[in-house]
DNA sequence: TTGTAAGCGTTATCAT
DNA sequence: ATGATAACGCTTACAA
């Protein structure tokens, strides 16, 4: 463990002064001789010395860090949408400093509070929708922000990136209602969230565009943690007339709802027709292959760090933008035809 | 965007020095009047002050930051981890900079450049093996790094966190034999990699004690990415004596694997019986569920933090520390009685 | 082309 | 109990 050379000492050894060091190590900041820029160079390398960031930063900003707030790495959907956006991050030659936020506005409000005090660049987060005011700073201070996947309508401001929750819900359900099902079930997101909301919406477009009657009692939310969701389809199956079909659109929940299916003994599609919002390999393993609605998590992240970086990078019109982009109905074999 | 308050401004607006106020951000730096304490704590509250977390890390470079480097956080297995691992670091206050490597050299040098220019206290990282001069250079500079899931034996003086592959690889083959199984293959991760090489061994171990000679044709290897998985099932269904169980031991290309299996109609367990290295709640809604070997994601996380700060936090007897904590083995019905 | 010196926002060491 | 002030390592006018 030695002490790392600094600016000073490079520029001791390469008989210069700081300020020829610092031109070298910024490209384009000024004029540097080859000659000197070369033996610079070199002693760099001798002496293995490397620009300390936290200096940098403090100079001037500059924005080289994303903060990355996601409710839950370990559902694959967030995790591939991580993976995304550490990828497209890095090919711009910035840092991704990942939180979670367990779905618990008090995680979430520590973790606004450290991206504050850090005065990151850019912001992706999925909010739960708590926390107003600690946003509304985190924009004030110049914090670009986008939320991804959903998104708080009380904050008008905020670039948004996501699937059209309505219309996907809409093609899935309308799927279900195409193949003859008369009573067909959701379970959706928590119906504070924007995403949950929007899938039920979708449900009832196709429900009444088939000519059927929305039935609420078909109509489930499931928390994104815990058990919810096995028991909003044990619920739906204890129905006097259970449906025949079902939407699982709430992507957090999925294989707690699928388990709590295989335990009740449902055959799919026999007993229960099933199309579900997920993108996990193992979808198409199941028996039978599961038709499901994919989201382009790579467009999703690939969009989000464009919009992030786009304010700072001065290449915006300042309005705030919101992307959807199409997510893709993949017919499978857990749809019957009734 | 508004400009940010300093310490100065709320000085000022406390009328204080701003020693004083340092003195109150930092309890136990000093002593404050409490008075004067509740004062300034107003003010920092009126003005929305947050001391900026560059400054306070350019003066005495506090370990508030770790970097996490994985090869993909798209596999669940990665991503349960490095969901675990911001729990625990958040538990204690510290940030995580995720980077991937996507196994690729190249991005795993530039990360590690990043990770040196950052002074992060610490670094929890699956190595792809290479780039030993830039390892060694981040543990010159008091890097503390832990090597989880992998290791490299040539840098003796890196903790490891990790399960038993010999064991638990000895244990699954071990499964299969003691069902009669006598033609058992495996896939395994690439030779190069301690696991991949681990798992291996474990699985020849198995193998012998089972009275059985090993065939060097029923061991595969398979890259961490792209479609190699599934070759090496290929090439084991087509020798002229394939075999009846197979133990996949590559966790990053399970699904490739089994979607091979799959299309070419192998049922399981009839056909072939199969234990695998995977997390993913999806296996047990398989048809059937299938039997495997399960790591314990969460104690992997917490000794990696636990071990990452430790050296920092002083409590550390200095020695590099290796943990081997026990998967387990998970059985369900892929495994047929011979 | 190169050097000097003034910050950037904190913390820490002295005095007071 | 509080206040000046010197670092920390870097960038950047401005001078030379």
């Amino acid at each position: 463990m030695q002490k790392q050379p600094t600016i000073r000492d490079v520029a001791q050894a390469a008989g210069v002064s700081v300020a020829v060091v610092s031109r070298v190590l910024n490209p384009g900041s000024g004029p540097v001789a080859d000659a000197t820029r070369r033996r610079v160079r070199d002693v760099i390398q001798a002496l293995g010395y490397h620009p300390r960031t936290a200096a940098r930063e403090l100079k001037h900003g500059p924005p080289t860090t994303l903060g990355l707030m996601l409710a839950d790495v370990s559902n694959p959907f967030f995790a591939r949408l991580a993976d995304n956006v550490v990828r497209e991050a890095d090919a711009r030659g910035i840092q991704v400093l990942l939180m979670t936020t367990q779905e618990d506005e008090h995680l979430e409000s520590e973790c606004l509070e450290t991206l504050i005090e850090r005065r990151v660049s850019g912001v992706i987060a999925t909010p739960t929708g708590d926390n107003l005011d600690i946003w509304k700073k985190l924009q004030d201070i110049g914090t670009d922000m986008v939320f991804v996947d959903r998104s708080i309508p009380s904050l008008p401001e905020v670039d948004v990136v996501g699937i059209d929750n309505v219309e996907s819900a809409r093609s899935a359900t309308g799927l279900l209602a195409a193949y003859g099902h008369k009573r067909i079930g959701i379970v959706s997101g928590p119906a504070v969230s924007t995403t949950g909301r929007d899938r039920i919406a979708g449900y009832r477009l196709a429900v009444e565009a088939a000519g059927l009657e929305v039935d609420e009692r078909l109509v489930r939310h499931a928390a994104f943690r815990g058990a919810a969701g096995g028991d909003a389809v044990t619920a739906l199956l204890n129905l006097e007339e259970p449906p025949s079909a079902l939407v699982v659109a709430n992507t957090a929940q999925v294989t707690a709802v699928l388990r709590r299916l295989s335990h009740a003994g449902l055959s799919i599609p026999d007993k229960l027709s099933v199309v579900v919002f997920e993108d996990s390999p193992w979808t198409e393993l199941m028996t039978p292959p599961l038709t499901i609605i994919r989201q382009p998590v790579d467009l999703l992240a690939r969009h989000s760090v464009q919009l992030a970086l786009a304010k700072t990078s001065g290449k915006s019109n300042g309005k705030p933008t919101t992307i959807r982009v199409a997510a893709e109905l993949v017919e499978r074999s857990s749809v019957s035809r009734l």
